[in-house]
DNA sequence: TCTGGGGTCCTAGGACCC
DNA sequence: TCTGGGGTCCTAGGACCC
């Protein structure tokens, strides 16, 4: 372990728990939880939550019943402010570090090619206390000379106060000492499976892992285990990750309610199939085969079940959103059958390709509709990002019918989010008022 | 009443080709 | 009685991550 280089990995402890705290200083040192879309389940806790015993994935109507009489923050989850909380994070990051990576929302890589010179340990610290103090967030760094060591140490800088948020792992005593209080499962890259595995096998922490015979782990497990066994024992072997554009993008959501009318799924279908074309542009990809997938309600065992998939390829690719919401309209009608009550829909798309200098085909060639079209999306994008998300929209994405006492109503892409807290700092109407 | 969403990589087996 | 062998591509399923 005489590496030069080094690691870091910072992590927001509890990121969609902390945003909201950021903006309710009331709530710090009290549980709160941040449900999923359309309310479903729990996806973040803060500390206390978790203590209190609150598991991820709990639903939110079994909340109450498990923690009955118990103050729980509850928020919706509030996705504009966690990326741009999250986004000023990284600004940081981006500002305090020689290269880094952003992993997830939450989290990023920073790389050291030389530390000769660098106190790592009071950079990790300083970081620290300048994300503190410019955002509020607080974050783990963990500092090792691989990934899965200062995966590890970023557990050791959230869980063990003495750190003061910052773990730095360079001498092989200090790793040893570290991996024999880790228990394996919380180690990256084995997930429940193995672990499982593992622990039916005697081995619970991760020195009893990295002490195997390679051959054995080999033997066991694939290349992918075998090259975390290696990161345990100070070796430095997982790949960087080059910041690729994604090669399929899926947008799926439940709906808040049951559905058995095709208009109604045509409606979120629509919407689905626009935001995978957005996302094409964003990151200047076409697709050429777009897909849909469609099921019942899994949960009612009362109901008949019914789900299906299909694609279709198109002669060009596209990243156009009537193309695009065109396609998955084709693959919702050949999916669609009537008398089910539908629960949750999807859209992906799939093989893609650079969108500049997109490869025509000689069939499907009509130069003078495409770059109509692609100056009709980047028309729409462009007064969407001033005006806010969905200001235009294909007919399709919104659904009009007349309720019993004959009134017109409008149903566009309704997400249910009882709790969600305002968009603090990305909207002038949502700003906070001193007074 | 109410149960999330979006990705990646690896492997084994089948189809197909020469 | 006795099956060729080697390569590529595609797909489905499993495992993992956040």
């Amino acid at each position: 372990m005489n590496s030069n280089r080094y690691y870091a990995v910072v992590d927001c402890d509890n990121c969609f728990a902390s945003c909201e705290r950021v903006f309710r200083p009331d709530l710090v040192g009290k549980p709160v939880v941040v449900l999923s879309n359309n309310d479903g389940c729990v996806v973040a806790r803060s500390r206390e939550a978790k203590q209190m015993g609150i598991k991820a994935g709990t639903p939110y109507f079994k909340l109450a019943q498990e923690f009955p009489g118990r103050k729980i923050a509850v928020f919706s989850s509030n996705y504009e402010l966690y990326g741009d909380l999250t986004g000023r994070v990284m600004a940081i990051i981006c500002r305090e570090s020689p290269h880094y990576l952003r992993y997830s929302i939450d989290e990023a890589f920073v790389f050291f090619d030389n530390t000769d010179g660098i106190d790592l340990r009071q950079w990790g610290l300083t970081l620290h206390s300048h994300i503190k103090q410019y955002v509020g967030m607080p974050v783990s760094i963990g500092i090792a000379p691989n990934k899965t060591l200062a995966k590890m140490a970023s557990h050791f800088a959230k869980h063990y106060a003495g750190y003061r948020h910052c773990c730095l792992i360079d001498s092989d005593t200090k790793r040893k000492k570290a991996l024999s209080l880790f228990p394996v499962e919380e180690v990256w890259g084995i997930g429940r499976r193995h672990a499982a595995k593992l622990r039916n096998m005697n081995i619970t922490n991760a020195l009893q892992l990295a002490e195997q015979p390679e051959y054995w782990i080999k033997s066991h497990y694939n290349i992918v285990m075998q090259r975390t066994w290696r990161e345990l024992n100070g070796e430095d072997c997982v790949p960087d990750e080059v910041a690729a554009s994604k090669k399929s993008i899926c947008v799926s959501r439940s709906f808040p309610d049951m559905i058995d009318n095709i208009e109604q799924l045509r409606t979120y279908v629509s919407n689905y199939a626009a935001r995978c074309a957005e996302k094409l542009r964003k990151q200047s990809t076409a697709a050429s085969v777009v897909g849909v997938f469609l099921s019942t309600n899994q949960f009612r065992d009362d109901l008949p079940q019914y789900g299906n998939f299909a694609e279709r390829r198109m002669l060009t690719p596209s990243n156009s959103t009537i193309t695009i919401v065109k396609q998955a309209m084709e693959c919702l009608n050949a999916i669609y059958k009537p008398g089910y009550r539908y629960k949750k829909a999807g859209v992906v798309v799939i093989s893609m390709e650079p969108g500049v200098g997109i490869q025509t085909n000689l069939l499907d060639y009509n130069p003078e509709h495409s770059e109509k079209l692609r100056r009709l999306d980047k028309t729409i994008d462009k007064i969407n990002k001033l005006e806010g998300s969905e200001t235009v929209i294909v007919a399709s994405q919104q659904y009009q019918h007349k309720s019993a006492d004959g009134k017109a109503i409008v149903f566009a892409d309704a997400i249910r989010h009882e709790f969600r807290s305002p968009h603090y700092s990305t909207r002038w109407t949502d700003i906070i008022e001193l007074h």
